[in-house]
RNA sequence: GGAGAGGUGGCCGAGCGGUUGAAGGCAGCUGCCUGCUAAGCAGUUGUAGGGGUUAAACUCUACCGGGGGUUCGAAUCCCCCCCUCUCCGCCA
C-alpha cells in the first residue's frame, strides 16, 4: 500500500509513475483523492462533536454527583442523545468512506524504483550480467521430462492420476535430489550467509495475504480452504512475512530462509509450460526474506540476489540476472532482479528466483515497524520497515537446470558435486 | 468435539458505569545525590488518525483480544466472534 499522504501531496509524479507499470496502474486515483478530502471533512465533524460530548458527559456526571438542578442535567441528556445521534450517522458515512478508500488504497500497486528500467513488456528486461556458459554437448540435449522419465525418477501420468493436472510425482533418486537440493539450499543460507530457519505454518488466514499483497487483488490465484478464513501459501513470502505483522522490531536487519511448498492456481496461464516441472500447482521453494531499514535495503536486496546466486554457482549452472521493466514488475514490488538459468533442452533462460524489494509496501499494509537508533537522546517514533524477498531457489526448477545441464550421452545425469554429500555420496543418477 | 478459566500499557497486575490513557510493581529514560560493590530521591516513558506549525509547541479523536449493542457517559453491562490455558475425548 502507498502513503495516502504522499498520493495526496505529489499526486502528479506518484500518477506518472503508476503509470509507467501499463495502463490500468493509476486507475482509481481521481476517486481516492475525493474520498480522502471527504473522510478528512467528516473526520473533523465528528470529531468535534464528540468533544462535545466528552465535556458534556463530564459535567453530567458532576451534577450528578452533587445532586445539583435535576432539570438542567436532564436537559443536557436530552441535547446529548441528540448529539449521540448524529455521531452515529457520520460515524456510519465515515465508516463507509473509508471502507472505499482502503479498497482503493490495497488495489493501487507499488511505485516503481528510479532504477528500474522503463518498459512494456519483458521485452524491455535489462539484463545486468550472465555468468558462466552454455554446456556443450556432443549429442542433443533432452529436455528435462524425457530424461527424468527414461530414468524412472518422475512420473507424470502417475501425478496426474492422482491430483490432476500440473502436479509432479519424484521417485527414488529423484525425490532424494529433491530433497538434497533443499537441504543444501537451507545449509548454504544458514551457514554462510546467515539467514535464520523458519519452518512456518503451509496454510495462513488472509490478513496475512492482504500484509503481503496477494490480496484482494490476486484471489483467483490462490487456493483458499473451505469453511475457514484461510488459504495454502503460494510462497513461504506471505507466512514468513507476516511473522512480525504489527510489530516494532528492535534490531535490524532481520533474516530469515524457509522451505515450504507452495501453491498456486495458475489461473490465466492455461497452455503455458504445460510440460514437465516448469509451471504446477504445488512446487517446493526455498525462499530468502528480509526486514530492513530504508537506508539500507537497496543494499540489501544486492546482498539477498548474491545469497541466491551463489547457489546456481555452487552447482555450476549457467545463469544471468535480469532487471525487470515497470511493466513487468510485481505488483507489490518496487524493484525486482530475476535469476534465469540456463535449460539446454529447452534452448532457454527460464525464470528461477525473483528478488524484489518492496520497500515499505508491504510493511505499511501488514503494520511492521522498527524504532530507530538515536544516537541523539529522546525516544523516536516508529517507522516502517523495508521487505525484501527473493528465491533462493525454486526446487523444481532447479531439478530440471540439473538434470537438462547435467545429463550424459547415455541418458545418466551427473550429480554435482556440493549435492553429493547430501546423496549417500551418489555420483550419477542411472538406469536402475 | 465436550466442560471450565481467562485475554488490560514493554512485562506483571488492579480496576467491574463518571477527573482511568488507565492504580501499584518491574523494566526503560532524564535529573539530583552518594563513592563502594550499587542504593536512595524526584520527574518521565504507548500507538494511530485529524487540526495546527517552516519544524516544533499545542490541541482534538480513537484504542483495555476483535466486532456490534445499551447509556448523556463503558476497560467496566448485554450479544456474537477469535485466541490462550486446564481437564476429558481423539490422535502423528
Amino acid at each position: 500500500m502507498l502513503d495516502i499522504k504522499e498520493i495526496r501531496n505529489n499526486l502528479e509524479s506518484v500518477t506518472a509513475r503508476l503509470k509507467s507499470r501499463g495502463t490500468d496502474a493509476a486507475k482509481g486515483l481521481e476517486e481516492l483523492m475525493a474520498l480522502d478530502e471527504g473522510r478528512r471533512v467528516l473526520l473533523t465533524e465528528v470529531e468535534a462533536l464528540k468533544a462535545k460530548r466528552n465535556t458534556v458527559s463530564e459535567e453530567v456526571g458532576r451534577l450528578k454527583k452533587e445532586k445539583a438542578d435535576a432539570d438542567a442535567t436532564e436537559k443536557l441528556i436530552e441535547e446529548m442523545q441528540g448529539v449521540g445521534a448524529e455521531i452515529k450517522a457520520i460515524d456510519k458515512k465515515l465508516a463507509e468512506c473509508e471502507d472505499k478508500l482502503l479498497e482503493i488504497m490495497l488495489t493501487i500497486p507499488n511505485l516503481p524504483h528510479e532504477s528500474v528500467p522503463v518498459g512494456l513488456s519483458e521485452e524491455d528486461n535489462r539484463v545486468e550480467r550472465t555468468i558462466g556458459k552454455k554446456p556443450d554437448f556432443a549429442f542433443t540435449p533432452k529436455e528435462h521430462t524425457d530424461i527424468g522419465e527414461a530414468l524412472g525418477i518422475l512420473d507424470f501420468d502417475r501425478a496426474s492420476k492422482l491430483a490432476g493436472a500440473r502436479f509432479s510425482l519424484l521417485k527414488g533418486s529423484g525425490a532424494r535430489l529433491e530433497r538434497a537440493l533443499i537441504n543444501f539450499m537451507l545449509d548454504v543460507h544458514i551457514n554462510d550467509h546467515g539467514y535464520t530457519e523458519i519452518l512456518p505454518p503451509f496454510m495462513v488466514k488472509s490478513e496475512c495475504f492482504v500484509g503481503t499483497g496477494q490480496l484482494p487483488k490476486f484471489k483467483d490465484d490462490q487456493f483458499k480452504i473451505d469453511g475457514i478464513d484461510s488459504y495454502l501459501i503460494p510462497t513461504a513470502e506471505v507466512p514468513v512475512t507476516n511473522i512480525h505483522r504489527e510489530e516494532i522490531l528492535d534490531e535490524l536487519p532481520i533474516k530469515y530462509t524457509a522451505y515450504t511448498p507452495c501453491f498456486r492456481k495458475e489461473a490465466g496461464s492455461y497452455g503455458k509450460d504445460v510440460k514437465g516441472l516448469i509451471r504446477l500447482h504445488q512446487f517446493n521453494k526455498v525462499e530468502l526474506v528480509k526486514f530492513t531499514t530504508p537506508e539500507d535495503s537497496y543494499e540489501e536486496l544486492e546482498a539477498l540476489t548474491a545469497n541466491a546466486e551463489e547457489i546456481l554457482k555452487r552447482l555450476g549452472l549457467h545463469y544471468r540476472v535480469v532487471t525487470l521493466c515497470t511493466g513487468d514488475i510485481g505488483f507489490s514490488s518496487a524493484k525486482t532482479y530475476d535469476l534465469e538459468v540456463w535449460l539446454p533442452g529447452q534452448d532457454t533462460f527460464r525464470e528461477i528466483s525473483s528478488c524484489s524489494n518492496f520497500e515499505d509496501f508491504q510493511a505499511r499494509r501488514a503494520a511492521i515497524r522498527y524504532r530507530p537508533d538515536d544516537s541523539g537522546g529522546g525516544s523516536k517514533k516508529p517507522v516502517l520497515v523495508h521487505t525484501i524477498n527473493g528465491s533462493g531457489l525454486a526446487v523444481g526448477r532447479t531439478l530440471v537446470a540439473i538434470l537438462e545441464n547435467f545429463q550424459q550421452a547415455d541418458g545418466s545425469v551427473t550429480v554435482p558435486e556440493v549435492l553429493r554429500p547430501y546423496m549417500g555420496g551418489l555420483e550419477k543418477i542411472e538406469k536402475p
